[in-house]
DNA sequence: ACTAATTTTTAGACTCACCTAAAAATTGAA
DNA sequence: TTCAATTTTTAGGTGAGTCTAAAAATTAGT
């Protein structure tokens, strides 16, 4: 068993994993976890002990195959729990991450798999992001940044990269959603802004905005 | 804010506090919290520097209005989310407590007011006993122990007064639940049990049993 | 009322997760 | 390649919450 402050260090390490390989810096795990580099070794000695990292000196940290299954197990409660929040108890998917960080230290099997099946079995968190099933497997559906996409083409809206509540809270005034139609009407060469068009509604949105939002193309 | 184990101290002073009135002893306090009396102490001297109970030495310690509010505010947590493992995700009475037991240290008042909403305002948990409301008024419903009822005499189940699993697990094995109609048939005078019916069927039951059962006359 | 038994508190120590400050290793720039 | 800047680790310390053992206070038996 682990305790909570052991699972968010699995869980930082986890994430930070994705968009770099190779050994996770102390330093990036410190400044992810707001906490010093001198804790995060002290903690990553010990994660390592219990075989849930392989730690070597000044090279950083990597999961062991067992790591990742324990940082599954840990993000598909923290999904499961935002879908609950979302579609149940009316939280605004900007609302929905503190309280989820709390709720994925519960530890009960048997609570995660009810939850789930009342839920739906679902596959994505309100953000988009894929729900691991059981065995730890993730399934991460195919997307693109909006970003990248060129005039003329059309997708639909699948995800978003950056889930901070200023964000979110900004596609919700401007009516962009999860499920929403998106065609790239323009792309301004001055700036990269992009003119879209979504629920029959024409706008234009920054490239910094663009390079948020993951589109599948179907 | 109060953390986990400042949270679970206050809330067995409050049900220490419903059978004896007077200040609570330190030592009932660590038998019930499987702790050693020297730990409260250091506890209860914490708790009354932030004016949760009023605590003399080798007097015990008594809840103050601050402290009771403070205790309704987990009791209504802890009993909110046994509804909602009952209703909501088939666990059976006897498995509430130990999940129940974590999800009440959940900090976030929309989140209780939500579930309570979306459980439709349940006023009594699984095993009976009154949800406090949100300003930590609790309702005492009237009821009375089976074993003082006299021959002849009917009422509902409305609680249990054990709350252990083998004692739920045996009336559900009985065929004993909430609301049930039960109407006392004879006493034994020998060893105090009692012949009731309940569903249409006839069955005896000891009296330690049927001191454990709470029935509303109405 | 006076011991004896029990309860409660104090004192000192432990673990966990964190901190600061300094030392050591790595990296990078001229 | 060398040395300065940066990163990482070590060393030592803190507070929360727990423990054991011993001292102090209370309660109970005669």
């Amino acid at each position: 068993m682990f305790s909570q402050s052991e699972e968010n260090y699995i869980k930082t390490i986890y994430h930070l994993s994705i968009d770099f390989d190779g050994g996770i810096s102390t330093n990036a795990i410190a400044k992810q976890l707001s906490t010093k580099a001198s804790s995060v070794t002290d903690m990553v000695k010990k994660l390592s002990e219990k075989e849930v990292v392989v730690y070597k000196k000044y090279q950083g940290v990597t999961l062991t195959d067992f790591g990742k299954k324990v940082a599954a197990s840990i993000i598909r409660k923290h999904r499961l729990w935002e879908v609950f929040l979302v579609e149940k108890l009316n939280f605004s998917w900007d609302e929905v991450h503190e309280v989820a960080e709390q709720l994925e230290h519960i530890k009960s099997p048997k609570l995660i798999s009810e939850l789930d099946a009342f839920l739906g079995y679902p596959k994505q968190d309100p953000h988009g992001d894929p729900i691991p099933d059981a065995d730890g497997n993730i399934h991460q559906i195919e997307k693109k940044l909006l970003s990248l996409l060129t005039i003329g083409e059309k997708g639909v809206c699948v995800g978003v990269d950056d889930t901070s509540s200023e964000f979110l809270k900004f596609l919700d005034k401007q009516g962009i959603g999860l499920g929403n139609s998106i065609k790239i009407v323009e792309i301004e060469p001055f700036d990269g802004s992009f003119v879209i068009e979504v629920n029959e509604k024409v706008l234009t949105i920054s490239n910094k905005i663009a390079s948020n939002l993951y589109i599948q193309k179907r």
